[in-house]
DNA sequence: GGTACGGTGTGGTCAGACCACATGCTCGAC
DNA sequence: GTCGAGCATGTGGTCTGACCACACCGTACC
């Protein structure tokens, strides 16, 4: 039933494709040619599947692969919500691709944590510049002045506060890439927490530093907000790992 | 390593997770472990199910996301090249993860653009800082001074030139950003190049601006470096586009 | 009118069967 | 002994068919 018809049906050519990329390809162009868009439904697997003369295996391992790039939420059951929808969240998959780089030592943690600093000093420069909405932000620096907040809460915000200064910047790329940053390295923060003797006067301190990097956004002073970001960020950096050659 | 089957077997909790979440979790657990490292080969897919307690199709899928993540590569036959083996080449899942979040329109091609922007003024600011390697920029600059090359080969050569900066600052993150974000408009910069009547001019002017901020940085003149990047990208984004309100 | 219940369609998973391919070994020819 | 052809083996790649769990929705019953 299925020799001769995939492709080219009167030609010899058998698709040196793998399946899986068909599937992906066909939805990639479904997307750029606007057939696909935010919240539309993608067809039924077995759909699919014959539609595109493969196996539904073969759907569902691209499927799989635009589930964890962010692109596409699947969901079971029957009704308006189920199936696989297009989202289109790319923290997500971001996250995973840093994680598992980092992991692979792909992704040594010093460029990571440079890679953060360029982007964060960037993002401060650009807040700095315009009036931005920063009152999520704002909320999280109040939440963080919670007293008691353990270490591994307070970082939690912390990393927050961080990806929601890069979504003020309202560049989306931006805000991806800094959430994935910090997700790749979130174990390796945790891990260097410093202890609970030295715990408080450490969150003093970053709590000051975030409350100067907004002044100075606020003030309009671009170089103080960039400054005092790399400052915030190297420093912290620096505490927690052993000083080798000063990473940039 | 958890006991297998589907975890507790004598408690009712029948895990949550999806089959293919839990070997995705368990390759990551060897890789932060360091059972797992490049070179490696991950076990084979029929070894994987039977050692996880999950189907084949399942080890599948989280193989294939492993395989677009760039973290693996797979390879069919016998012998020591084949199966699926640790690679750790991150740009080509930071290039489709990119691409087809432009392609659902979760990532404007505004951002990506300002994000490139930010990305390489501070790799020119850096590299025009301390001594780096620019010799396959140098390189690339020289292929681009061939006679009657045609607008796509140019601009094939063009991306490369920019890659390459990232690359020559020796940080892998920068290094992958930027060949995603590369990728993921190449289609709309192919799309909008000048016609062939325009080009000639147009490519001596984007040869002057990469040989001037090469110049900028062998003078170790960051400011200059940064400068130049920034008006030679966002020069080149207003020429091709309709100019609406100047992004960031 | 409201509620319980079963039908239906979805993704999630598994098992088994092939295929194509690359390797490496065996065995025969010389 | 050497060399080459050819088969055995093990890998990923794919398809098929079968279930399951789940969420909805319509119908029949109360």
């Amino acid at each position: 039933m299925l020799d001769d018809e995939d492709t080219v049906t009167a030609e010899g050519t058998p698709d040196p494709r793998k399946a899986w990329e068909t599937v992906l390809a066909s939805i990639e162009g479904d997307l750029l040619s606007g057939r696909l868009g935010p919240g539309d439904h993608l067809p039924p697997e077995r759909a699919l599947a014959t539609a595109l003369g493969v196996g539904r295996s073969s759907v569902r391992e691209a499927v799989r692969v635009l589930e964890v790039l962010g692109l596409i939420r699947t969901q079971t059951g029957s009704g308006p919500q189920s199936g696989a929808i297009i989202v289109a969240r790319p923290s997500g998959g971001m996250s995973l691709l840093m994680r598992l780089q980092v992991a692979a030592r792909a992704f040594p943690v010093d460029d990571v944590v440079s890679t953060r600093l360029i982007l964060e000093a960037a993002i401060a420069t650009q807040l700095a510049s315009g009036p931005f909405d920063l009152s999520p932000a704002r909320e999280l620096l109040d939440s963080m002045d919670a007293p008691g907040l353990g270490a591994a809460d307070f970082l939690a915000l912390d990393a927050q506060f961080h990806v929601s200064l890069a979504a003020a910047s309202t560049n989306t790329v931006l805000a991806a890439m800094m959430a994935g940053l910090r997700d790749s390295v979130e174990g390796y923060v945790l891990a260097s927490a410093p202890d609970a003797d030295a715990w408080p006067d450490t969150a003093a301190r970053l709590r000051a530093e975030h409350r100067g990097i907004v002044a100075a956004i606020d003030a309009g002073d671009p170089d103080t907000a960039s400054a005092r970001i790399r400052d915030h960020i190297h420093g912290y950096y620096l505490q927690t790992t052993t000083p080798k050659e000063t990473p940039w």
